[in-house]
DNA sequence: GGTATTTATTTTAGGGCCTAAAGTAAATCA
DNA sequence: TGATTTACTTTAGGCCCTAAAATAAATACC
C-alpha cells in the first residue's frame, strides 16, 4: 500500500555504494558490504538496480587472475559515460571549463582569456551560457547525462541562493548566477568558493584523511582559506566563513586591498609582498598592484638566495602568518593546516618565522599535536576537487531522476 | 529471522519523540507526529511502547476543557521520575550539584566552597564520589534511576576521553575523570566545557532558536567561548577549539594568565581590567590578582559613573574585544554573537569602544548581518545546560537499557 | 582427473518498521 | 438523539534488511 516515497534507509545505502565505488575504484560485492556495514545481500540488490540503470558495470575479470582460492569476486566499477559534470573556475581575468566522467575522471579541460573585471553579470552569465553550450555540443558524446555543473570562484559565495557576493575577479556584487544556468541547462549548479573546492580534494587524499577537521590556506595574489570539518566545508551564515586573509595581525597595520588596516593579507600575499619590495628593491618592472608569476618569482629568488632586504620582507609576511594561523589554532583547533595556493613558492622563506610567531603566541596545549604542513600547488587542484563535490551532490538526484525515468 | 538488532529508524523516531516532549512540554500524538514528519499510527506505537516502560504518562485532561469540536487531544508528558541526572559545576574554589529529572527541570541544587587549587585529582574524584554519593542517598528517592552525570568545567576538556586537559581551578592536568565515577555511579559520565553549556542552553531559548551559527563570549575572571554549529558544539581536534580568550589582539601586547602576550584576555579579563586599574586608581583592598566580585563591581560603577581614569581602562578592553571579535566573525560568519559571563556587568562600558574596533577591523560584507547582543549573568545557566546536554546524551542509553531489561 | 575445500554471489524465508485506510472513541452542534 | 468533527487505534500491505541456505566458480590435494 505504501507510496514509493524514497527510503532514506535504501536511498542512503545506495549512495554509500556510489561512493565506495567513486573513491576505491573497482570493488567487489562482498568488498562493498564490508565497507559501508551492509549485508552482501543487500548489496546484490543495489548492485543490480545500480546495473540495470547502466550506472555500474562488472568489469570483464583480469587475465592474471588473482591469487587465492575459492569463487574469484566480481569487480564492480562505475560506468563512466552515465553522466558528467561541467566545472567553470572564475578567476581574475581567466575561465577554465573542465569535464568529468561519472566515474570523476577529467575528460576534456579548456582555458579562455577574459577582462572578468571590467564584465557585467549578464555578461558573465552570458559568456558562461555560450562556453558551456559549446562543450556540450563538443564534449559530452557518449554521456547519457549532463548531472551538473560547478562553478568553483575566488571570494564570497552563497552556494545555498547560489549567488556570487563578491570576488576579487569580477567588480560587481551580489549576483545570483546558479539558478539562470540551471534553467537553462536543466541540471544541479553548485556555487562553491575555490578554496572549498580545493580542501575537498586535498581531504579526500589517503595522505590527509585521517583529518577530521582540516584548514586549508590558500597563498596568491590574495589569502584564503577553507576549513572541513567531518569532509564537509564550514560556510558560516552567509557563506563568509573562513576569511583568514583578512582576519588581523595588527590594529592599524597595513593598508589591505579590502580597505581597512592589518588584515594578514596586506602582510602575506603576492600584491604584499611585492608592494613592500618594490620600495627597497629593484624588481623587474610590470604592474606592481598586480604583480606577474614571473615579478613573484624574481622576488621569491631573491629572498631564498639570501637577499637581506627580501629576506626581511618574507620573513615579516612569515610572522603575519604565524599570528594569523595561530588564531585559527585557538579558535579551530585542527588536526593539520595545510598551506598550498601559488604563493607556496615562498614558503620557505617565511617557515622559520611563521613557527617562531606561532611559538611565542600560543602556549603548547593549544598548538596541541595540530600539524602544519605545506603543500605544492598545481592549478588545477580547483577542478579536481569542484568535480568530486559535484559528483557527490548530484548522485542523489541522479538516482532520483532514474527512478522517475524507470516509473514513467 | 532478523536479530532484534537496534533499528536505526525507530531508534531515531522514538529519540525525537521524546525530545519534543522535553522541549514542547505535553504535547498530543497527532502533533507529535506532525512535528517529526510520522505517521500518527508509528506515534500511537512509539508512545504506547514508553508508556509501558514507564518514561512517559498521559496528563489527566484539563478541567477548564480547550474548545472546540470534536474528540479531545490526549496530552503526553515526560514522566518526571523516570530518570534523573546529576551535574557537577567545578569553579575556581567551588562546587555547586544540581540535580535534574526527566523533564528537565531542577530538583535540587547545593554548592561548596573547597580549595580546588590545591587538591590532586585523586583527591578530587573522592571529593566527588562523595557529594554525589551524598545526593544519591537523600535526593534521589522517587527517580527510577540516575541516567548520567555532566562535570561542566572551565578550562580545556577532552569530552571524548573524559580528562580535564587544563583547568584554571585546578593545578593538575590532563586527569582523566568520567571513567572513575562511570564505574562508581553505573551510568554514563559526561564532560562539557562550561561555556559550551551555556551555549546549549541559550540555542535552545525561543529568542535565539534561529541561529544555526551561534557563538557564545563568557567574560569573567577569564574569557571563554562556545560555537554551537547547527545546535552541537563546535570542539576541535582534542576539545581545545574556541578559546578565544588566547586569540591575539596584539603581538607582543600585555602579559597574559597563559604566560604568552598580547591575548583578548590579557585586556578585557577581570584580572586583566583590575590590574591595569590598580596601577593608577585606588581601589578596595584584597588580592588584585584574583579580584573578588565586589572588588569589580567597585572598579565597574567607577568606569560607570565616567571616573575618566577607569572609562579608559573598559574602553580599550572593549577595543580588544572588538578586535578579536572582529575575527571570529572574519572566521566563523555566525548568525549571532552573545557577551555574557559575570563580566557582562562592565559590558556598557566597553561596548562603544568594541564596536567601534569592530567596524575598524572589517569591511562591512564581513559583518555582515550578524548580531551582536549581551545577555544577563546567571550563575545557574550552567547547570540548566548541562542538565539538557546530558538528558539529550542519555535518552540513547536509556531506551536500549530498558529494552535490555524487558529482555531480560 | 575427480573430489574436497574455499570463497563469492544469489536466493529464500522471515522479522521490523512504516504508512494509508478503515475502524473506533469522544467530544460539540443542532 | 443523531450528525459532525477531531483524535487515536487497528489492520493490511509494502519496503528493506538480514541470516541462512543454495549455488557458482575457483584452487588444492590425492
Amino acid at each position: 500500500m505504501a507510496l514509493p516515497s524514497i527510503d532514506t534507509g535504501r536511498h542512503e545505502n545506495t549512495l554509500a555504494v556510489i561512493r565506495s565505488l567513486r573513491d576505491h575504484g573497482p570493488v567487489a560485492r562482498i568488498d562493498l558490504g564490508a565497507l559501508n556495514g551492509i549485508s552482501s545481500a543487500t548489496v546484490t540488490s543495489i548492485t543490480a538496480e545500480l546495473l540495470q540503470q547502466g550506472l555500474i558495470a562488472e568489469r570483464p575479470p583480469e587475465l592474471p587472475r588473482p591469487t587465492g582460492r575459492g569463487r574469484p569476486k566480481t569487480l564492480i566499477q562505475l560506468a563512466p559515460g552515465a553522466a558528467c559534470v561541467i566545472c567553470v573556475k572564475l578567476s581574475i581575468n581567466e575561465i577554465q571549463l573542465v569535464v568529468g566522467d561519472f566515474a570523476g575522471q577529467i575528460t576534456h579541460s579548456e582555458h579562455h582569456i577574459v577582462h572578468t573585471l571590467t564584465m557585467s553579470a549578464a555578461n558573465l552569465v552570458t559568456l558562461l551560457e555560450e562556453k558551456i553550450s559549446a562543450i556540450c555540443g563538443r564534449q559530452l558524446e557518449g554521456f547519457q547525462r549532463l548531472a551538473g555543473i560547478c562553478l568553483a570562484v575566488q571570494g564570497v559565495v552563497s552556494s545555498q541562493s547560489g549567488t556570487i557576493t563578491w570576488s576579487p575577479a569580477l567588480s560587481f556584487r551580489n549576483a545570483p548566477i546558479s539558478a539562470q544556468l540551471a534553467e537553462r541547462f536543466h541540471c544541479t549548479v553548485l556555487l562553491e568558493n575555490d578554496a572549498n573546492c580545493i580542501a575537498s580534494l586535498l581531504a579526500s587524499q589517503p595522505e590527509y584523511a585521517h583529518a577530521t577537521n582540516l584548514v586549508v590556506i590558500m597563498l596568491g595574489y590574495g589569502i584564503g582559506m577553507s576549513v572541513l570539518i567531518n569532509g564537509v566545508p564550514f560556510v558560516g551564515a552567509n557563506g563568509s566563513a573562513a576569511e583568514f586573509g583578512h582576519s588581523k595581525y595588527l590594529p592599524n597595520g597595513a593598508l589591505c586591498a579590502c580597505g581597512r588596516r592589518g588584515c594578514i593579507e596586506a602582510y602575506a600575499s603576492d600584491y604584499a609582498l611585492y608592494r613592500e619590495a618594490t620600495q627597497h628593491l629593484a624588481l623587474p618592472a610590470g604592474d606592481s598592484a598586480h604583480p606577474s608569476e614571473q615579478q613573484m618569482q624574481a622576488l621569491t629568488q631573491l629572498a631564498l638566495t639570501g637577499n637581506p632586504e627580501a629576506s626581511r620582507i618574507y620573513a615579516e609576511a612569515g610572522q603575519a602568518l604565524g599570528y594569523g594561523i595561530a588564531n585559527v589554532l585557538a579558535l579551530f583547533n585542527p588536526d593539520l593546516v595545510i598551506i598550498t595556493g601559488s604563493g607556496v613558492r615562498g614558503f620557505e622563506a617565511m617557515q622559520t618565522s611563521m613557527h617562531a610567531a606561532i611559538d611565542d603566541a600560543l602556549v603548547t596545549e593549544l598548538i596541541g599535536a595540530t600539524r602544519i604542513e605545506s603543500c605544492a600547488w598545481d592549478r588545477d587542484m580547483t577542478c579536481m576537487g569542484a568535480i568530486a563535490m559535484t559528483l557527490d551532490a548530484t548522485d542523489a538526484q541522479t538516482l532520483l531522476d532514474s527512478q522517475t525515468v524507470r516509473e514513467a
